[in-house]
DNA sequence: TTTAATTCGGACAATTTTATCCTATTTAAT
DNA sequence: ATTAAATAGGATAAAATTGTCCGAATTAAA
């Protein structure tokens, strides 16, 4: 009997690949390197063709830039990396609903109209947001380097 | 053509279609009238059939009462409306990992073996799990009842 | 006792998300 | 030129979530 029950999330699957991937590559491009799928998928632990979904979309907002041909795979132009915030990220993949949607599903958030938790939930959905947006690339990427943090368990 | 891309959501359809008739409930319970189904599900707006599944979650987990055969429906006792917290009602539901587990999937959230962005996103989880255990069924009720808030768009 | 209004719960279907496979294309190196 | 190492992207599959259907069980009321 497999107990597959409970396992919501904040951000999908995808989008936490999609994060784990961007750091990882921000690390190696801070260290002139390009990095391959194979790599990368290696690295944070992920399916390696769903990982090269996640990363053309990424490519295709312009968080990173891929490189086609043999010698090629992913990169993060060192001088924008500081510049890339989280939000960039998850609003690539996952879309802004999660910091600027009603959370009981009202087609929008308002305060006219709002849903039974409005009020104490837009205070923690803004919470998430300035967290969002105030974090960037580059310093998620120097956790890992400082190994104060972790891509895989 | 159909744009469906980008949904993610705080809580689960389930879970919002949970609190929302909890809240429902609660509400004509306190005006000593049981609710059925059918009234829940037109309420707030929600597929009848699954909405009966999630319902059978909630008096399963000793949330609301239900009551089989004709005159019958759903309840919640009185005195025990405002010590329903939300938490309880998510949890049931959605189970506990939104506001326990690692935003960026790791096996489990620790200090020691911390993803790339624990520290900012653990004070994030935490005032959403402070929210959801701080909130209860009475206050989200009364918001309904006095027009303050709303079930549906 | 019959009937009608209910919830229960199993089976199933549709949709979305997650994951895989395979071919085409690109590019560096030989 | 040829080859090998990459990404791109379409097609498909698997799994999870969301949604539907229907018969069984329960209960109040006629
Ligand atoms: S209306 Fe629901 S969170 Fe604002
Ligand atoms: S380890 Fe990821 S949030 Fe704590």
């Amino acid at each position: 009997m497999q107990c597959n029950q409970f396992l919501n999330r904040m951000f999908s699957k995808a989008c936490e690949y999609g994060i784990k991937a961007a750091i990882f590559i921000a690390l190696k491009s801070y260290q002139g390197e390009r990095v391959s799928l194979k790599d990368i998928a290696a690295k944070i632990n992920s399916p390696e063709a769903f990982t090269a979904k996640i990363l053309q979309k990424l490519a295709k907002n312009n968080i990173v830039n891929s490189v086609k041909g043999a010698a090629g795979g992913f990169e993060i132009e060192k001088h924008k990396i500081a510049s890339i915030q989280l939000a960039e990220i998850v609003d690539a993949i996952d879309g802004d609903s999660i910091y600027i949607g009603c959370g009981l599903g009202l087609n929008k958030c308002s305060e006219d109209h709002p849903c039974p938790v409005h009020h104490k939930f837009a205070a923690v959905r803004e919470e998430l947001k300035k967290m969002l947006e105030s974090t960037n690339l580059e310093e998620l990427a120097l956790g890992i380097k400082s190994g104060a943090s972790y891509l895989r368990t």
